[in-house]
DNA sequence: CGTTTGTTTGAGGAGCGTCAATAAGTGTGG
DNA sequence: CCACACTTATTGACGCTCCTCAAACAAACG
């Protein structure tokens, strides 16, 4: 599979790409060593990103090829290895972003050290638009939970997209007000759901937001250690490494160190809600 | 006090009640008989509003007279007993609204029956903003704390207030990105510390935001119970009174029914910094 | 003056965090 | 290729917070 997809991309080049990327993106993406390749070249900026790159994009859809390009003209494009801080907390907010590839964590630290993952985000999906809410700081920090490449435009042109094209704004509150939706949800799971419920709550999230098929089950598109489950739902590794075992005991889920793959998310619905 | 409020208001006429109102609502508003009497006229619609209930506000700052007159001439506005929904999660997002004077509870409520407080609405501030998100439901159930009186508009307005009105699209995304990152931080203590820390904040949180001084300290101007302080920090009614009784002990609030004051606020903030 | 709503306080126990020790997997350098 | 450091995961023992259950009291309200 791998190999092939190495021949392929060598044979006919960057246009078959860039194709290839862009199709990856509307479902969910599936980083290989293609697409990896691909991540080089564009962080070199050295092809001209194409139209089709952003066509299937919410804040795009509305927008014909010429305003698209103008819009990619504009953009920076980068890579970011797994593990490091695209915008740090309480950082100048001089750019919005939007992830192509890979998967991000959003991360709240605490004064005294602890920290808690807000949200995820996947491929496709604006971030960092503190700019859109009039902010100067970034309220949280944004960190690649796997290798991942993210275009990005100053915070003055915020103003000049949502004033030039047609729907970028009415699309971008749009998934603005989804994740204030899901926000006020985990919010109220901390607040009223005991420990098990919360964890296999993060789980089925995770699983909905970035699952990939196996032959076993559905597994988590992304690395996630017991201390990252931990820090979405508030309690400790040790607490979600037990849960965890117990639920390998039960066949609801099987993991490897980093990998966690569900086989049996109809018992998880169960436990999340109560009836485990 | 309240009365000579009475007898000037019944002296000077619904002019100066107007200027009254809103004089009262940049700073903390502070309702008394005069205002409550003004919230009936309001609630009739009979003396049109003066576009000095307006000029104050963020989102109309930076408009002309003549503007907020339009403005104002699209809006109904309504009074709301204590207690009462203006609107209800999942209902129709037809409506936004502009609470003039008392205090809101934004309420998520769970399947089983849970509810939790996420945030609180102060006069001067826009609420039920579903529609600047692009939603067509409601999030959240809007609750009154207190007699309140609310403007509201048809939500197609929305998009004509951002595109006719100068600053009004950006100071209202302001207060949403206020709003987001009040409940993220809500998130993060929520999953991070403990009982005593989350009500110590819950508390300096309010009185905050909607504190009045009184001759021995400062007091949450609305009524709050227990439970509803239960309600913000995921906790019980039991431990919330608990936790009163032991700081009144110690001299760092008082507490009747429904009423809270604190006498020694900079106490409270140690307790939830943790050093209690 | 009875009813409703809100508050206080106690007793008991479970959930889950803390402490501690070990093991398994991963990457690095010689 | 092995030795070593480091990260991640597992599991047990212990005990403290804080929830649950229960009962009585106080304030408001018609």
């Amino acid at each position: 599979m791998i190999a092939a997809d190495i021949i392929i991309i060598l044979n006919i080049g960057t246009s078959f790409l860039r194709f290839r990327l862009f199709r990856l993106l509307p479902v969910c993406s599936n980083p290989s060593i293609g697409t990896l390749l691909l991540l080089k070249l564009a962080d070199r900026n050295l092809p001209k990103l194409d139209e089709s790159l952003l066509t299937g994009l919410p804040p795009f859809s509305r927008l014909e090829r010429p305003q698209i390009r103008e819009i990619l003209d504009q953009a920076s494009s980068r890579r970011y290895d797994e593990g490091t801080a695209v915008f740090r907390e309480g950082h100048d907010a001089d750019r919005f972003f939007l992830l192509l590839d890979g998967y991000l964590r959003v991360i709240r630290t605490t004064p005294d050290g602890d920290q808690i993952i807000v949200l995820h985000i996947s491929p496709g999906q604006l971030f960092g638009i503190a700019p859109a809410l009039q902010r100067d700081t970034y309220p949280a920090t944004a960190m690649t939970a796997a290798e991942s490449i993210a275009l990005s435009w100053p915070a003055r042109l915020w103003s000049d997209f949502t004033a030039s094209y047609d729907g970028f704004a009415t699309e971008s509150y749009k998934t603005l007000g989804q994740r204030l939706g899901q926000i006020q949800q985990t919010l109220t799971e901390m607040a009223t759901q005991a420990v098990e419920k919360r964890v296999a709550a993060a789980l089925l999230r995770m699983v909905n937001q970035s699952g990939r098929k196996t032959d076993t089950g559905i597994e988590i598109a992304f690395p996630v250690t017991r201390q990252n489950i931990s820090d979405m739902t508030g309690t400790t590794l040790h607490t979600v490494s037990r849960l965890l075992s117990s639920w390998e005991k039960q066949g609801i889920v099987e993991s490897t160190r980093k990998r966690i793959a569900v086989t049996d998310p109809h018992q998880l619905v169960l436990i999340s809600n109560g009836n485990g």
